[in-house]
DNA sequence: GTTAGCACTCATCACTTGCGAGTGCTAATA
DNA sequence: TATTAGCACTCGCAAGTGATGAGTGCTAAC
């Protein structure tokens, strides 16, 4: 167990770290006034924090420096709560002051605000689309032979997709299986789109169009290709601007798989409420080993809509990333429930 | 004017420098065997082509590397066309074969393409909005005051926003109003839009829908905003991996520049049709000062659309980068008109 | 239990030095 | 006359050196 003083010096150093970027030592310590002890005691102690694993050496006799499981602890047990400033909190509501009607617009102007009261760099993960209900369907010729598809959701997504029309399909057929599309689709969850259509519209169809078999061929794979969460960045650049990656090797792998939505998606726990953080190999990429990530989510009326990351050095300000990304996931989630669900 | 041999050697010299970023000797220009001449003779005429502006030292005693002029004479004079390689042409027709529907995917896999092709970074500007023409209008309501508004275009192209409806709006008022403006909008340019929108419906509309003056104050809204073109970024890393950017300042200032779509979209000259190639300063962008960017355009049909831009160091493949912009830029156009006029 | 004192460690920075690639100039050569 | 060989000179770069200072661990005194 570790005593009060242990306490606050591996609160003090962690502290210190995040703030200076530089290796922590005992004299520089015990000039603080928050601890009143001397630089021998301090060292005593960081001895031993450092023999329990929660502080590190960069070489023999250099100041110490918090290990992943000294962030581990301080982020667990000694990170204290802290209101978000009145500076922050108006920029916060700047996102919100123009009455913005689309709902990516407001998402994209949350990852850049975000970024930039953190300095560093933020992730939003689109609603889950696959969610989302059908509200609408209708199909809008182009031309004799190529056509698009259009799904309105309840939670006014549209998704779009061109399809070829086969040769010969009168103008009456598209009409009546935008009709029937419309009664059996209505209220289906994107998800389970293609299934439906694939079982339980397939024989119905069959018996009012002809050739629909073959429309099926180029429609169907049309609507079926995936319905993926969209990921917002805000301020790439800005994790560049961190002493910890001034290694162009760390700063090239970094930028390399932020280009990669598929594999940044990994980074967010699926489906949690909540703030949860993960400390640098915690996280599955090895790009990200000196990286943290938090993560939030916010809901829209009371289903979970999409996911907030926050990405820097494991040498984060923990502390104000957390107290912004709870202010801004609940004022998000507000908004955009006041945009879909409408309340003046 | 140049001697033959002079010409040989700039040409020898930048296509060096191109391929190792290293200052180029004399010594090691008179031991490739198309430069038969001894390292004194090239000497001369290097020395003579740096007082002409077209070669530079790093300091007193290196190697010359070539100027913005050198590569400006590289590019106008010097450059031997060249055909696209069965290799490159083999992942170029890739992108195609999966007979992709949606066009703003084939261009994104384009960008990707591209890039892993020229290790450069590649930026396609999707096609102007605001150059399509409405083909459909609809209205479709979420809730009983929030409603969703789509305009499907003649490309195919889809765009929606969500808007409030006022209070005690009813379903044949919508009806109505939806109806009327099929009519009159279909056909118009999306540029117009709003200005046709506000001029030539209002009035008609007034004489049918009560409370259409509180009705446009949020659906107007709502469509005024700009129909932006696009941005598709393919690898945006890739500059990172050539040296002249391991310098951290740089690299910082060319990845926020382009998170900066606005700043970006200031590169492509408006609406030229053939290869075009901006060299260094010759960029408007300050912190383009060391990069080249070539650009092309694409067409749908004879329509112009959108442009391709690869962006590298100043010191890029101008040759290849020309080669593939130009087979690209054709493929890409024959590809979209397929999917939009439709044919098998 | 806490602190002062001291010997020791190690990164960092300024400085020197040798090396080598490259140049310009001059005189010899074809 | 155009080209080439030879030579002295320049300068970036990498390796080596030593001084500095921030930091440590340990021991003995408070």
């Amino acid at each position: 167990m570790l005593t009060n003083r242990q306490l606050l010096i591996l609160q003090v150093t962690v502290d210190d770290f995040i703030q200076t970027a530089q290796p922590v030592g005992s004299r520089q310590l015990s000039k603080k006034e928050e601890v009143p002890f001397s630089p021998a005691t301090i060292r005593n102690d960081m001895a031993d924090l450092e023999d329990l694993g929660y502080l590190e050496k960069t070489h023999t006799s250099s100041g110490r420096i918090p290990s992943e499981k000294g962030y581990r602890f301080y982020v667990d047990h000694l990170l204290t709560p802290q209101l978000a400033t009145s500076d922050d909190m108006q920029q916060i509501q700047s996102i919100f002051q123009e009455r913005i009607t689309e709902t990516e617009q407001v998402i994209q102007k949350t990852a850049m605000i975000l970024s930039e009261l953190t300095t560093y760099t933020s992730i939003l993960l689109g609603p889950d689309v696959g969610k989302h209900r059908v509200k609408r369907f209708s199909i809008v010729p182009l031309s004799n032979d190529s056509a698009v598809a259009i799904i309105i959701t309840d939670s006014g997504h549209v998704e779009n997709r061109l399809f070829q029309l086969p040769e010969g399909l009168t103008a009456p057929d598209i009409e009546k299986m935008v009709n029937i599309l419309n009664e059996q689709l209505t209220g289906v969850y994107l998800h389970d789109l293609q299934r439906v259509l694939e079982k339980e519209t397939t024989t119905l169809l069959n018996r009012h169009i002809g050739r629909y078999s073959e429309l099926m061929t180029s429609f169907g794979a049309a609507l079926s290709s995936p319905h993926e969460e969209k990921v917002f960045y805000g301020g790439k650049s800005k994790l560049l601007h961190h002493p910890e990656f001034s290694d162009m090797q760390k700063a090239r792998s970094l930028i390399t798989i932020m280009d990669q939505a598929n594999q940044i998606s990994t980074l967010f726990s699926p489906n949690q409420s909540g703030i949860h953080i993960r400390i640098g190999s915690e996280n599955t990429l090895l790009e990200m080993e000196d990286c943290s990530v938090i993560t939030a989510s916010y809901t829209i009326g009371e289903e979970q809509m999409g996911s907030i990351a926050i990405i820097g050095p494991t040498r984060m300000d923990y502390r104000r990333v957390v107290t912004l990304l709870d202010v801004m996931s609940g004022d998000l989630s507000r908004e955009l429930t006041r945009i879909l669900r409408g309340s003046r």
